[in-house]
DNA sequence: GTAATGACCTTGG
DNA sequence: ACCAAGGCCATTA
């Protein structure tokens, strides 16, 4: 019986590991951690990275259209955009360019 | 303990 | 092709 801290914990190893300048999305980690279908509690688990130490790059995270969906959870609604600007990546109405290019595969990258 | 919610994804019409 | 609804998992009230 896993801990509900051990699925948090997986998933904010996996975004730390993003790589500067790449992003990833909830269902890509769901998938790497075994549980396709928790793509909710990835974003659930980001909700939590605040408390987490040391925090997590939660806005290398968006969802499958590339959004930044939760950019309203950070400190301030712009702070997203703004950390991803200054990581390279280019972002119009809160969507992000290229996502496909830039998109980051845990399963893949990590060879699991 | 039960019920409702959510930074999502998949499938049906 | 586009729009809509459901479902899964964990957490919180």
């Amino acid at each position: 019986m896993p801990k509900e801290k051990d699925f948090f914990d997986q998933v904010f190893q996996v975004v730390r590991l993003i790589p500067k300048g790449r992003m990833t999305s909830y269902g890509a980690i769901a998938n790497y951690l075994g549980s396709p279908k928790s793509s909710r509690v990835v974003g659930y688990a980001m909700n939590a990275s605040h408390t987490a130490t040391p925090k997590v790059p939660a806005h290398r995270v968006v969802n499958r259209n590339g959004m930044l969906t939760g950019k309203m959870h950070f400190a301030t609604p712009h702070l997203m955009e703004e950390l991803l600007q200054k990581e390279g990546i280019e972002v119009k109405n809160d969507k992000v360019i290229n996502f496909e290019a830039i998109f980051w595969d845990p399963s893949k990258e990590l060879n699991i």
